[in-house]
DNA sequence: ACGATGATGAAC
DNA sequence: TTCATCATCGTA
């Protein structure tokens, strides 16, 4: 019996979430095959203050899906050349997501689009278990001493405040 | 160390 | 309509 997160995995604050989606699965169907590989890297981006997110310029076209339900995807192009994607966490209107940045198969998230083939159409759609794109629970537990914190990458930009914040999380080795 | 490459948002 | 900027990566 195969668990795939449900939607209210993804409602709740958006650093558990970041912490808990280290050691599960990413699921891509592709035709009738599968990709799957472990999270192992994740970047929290919480809130309409943080300046570091994008949700931070407030609501428009590009941002509105972060302020939408959890569960759903953000995909969005950066340096012209790599797909980032994010999933969307917490209540309605408050803007939060977590950046994929790794896979024990694919480290850096412009890797793992191309890794596993995430391109702009994947944005706005959500991560259930009949969609090609999902999570999944396969009993792995990161103990918490294996979880590493640091400042998120290429936020420079951000601020002395939101740039330090220890929004990134890795798993050790 | 740096260039590729295009969507975005803000200013004019 | 134009412009600076960017949640990166591969090559050097």
């Amino acid at each position: 019996m195969r668990k795939i997160l449900k939607q209210n995995f993804f409602n709740r604050d958006t650093k558990i979430v970041a912490k808990d989606l280290l050691g599960k699965f990413i699921i891509r169907k592709i035709g009738g095959k599968e990709i799957s590989a472990m999270i192992t890297e994740t970047e929290a981006y919480d809130g309409p203050q943080d300046l570091a997110s994008h949700a931070s310029k407030g609501r428009t076209k590009r941002t509105d899906i972060m302020f939408g339900h959890p569960g759903y995807f953000y995909v969005y192009l950066c340096y012209g050349m790599h797909y980032m994607l994010n999933v969307v966490v917490g209540k309605k209107d408050y803007p939060a997501a977590i950046l994929i940045r790794g896979l024990d198969k694919a480290v850096g998230p412009g890797r793992v689009t191309k890794f596993i083939r995430i391109d702009k159409k994947f944005n706005g759609k959500i991560a259930i278990p009949k969609s090609n794109l999902c999570f999944e629970d396969r009993g792995v537990k990161i103990p918490k001493n294996k979880i590493k914190k640091t400042p998120r990458i290429g936020v420079d930009y951000s601020g002395p405040v939101w740039s330090k914040k220890n929004f990134r999380f890795v798993i050790k080795d």
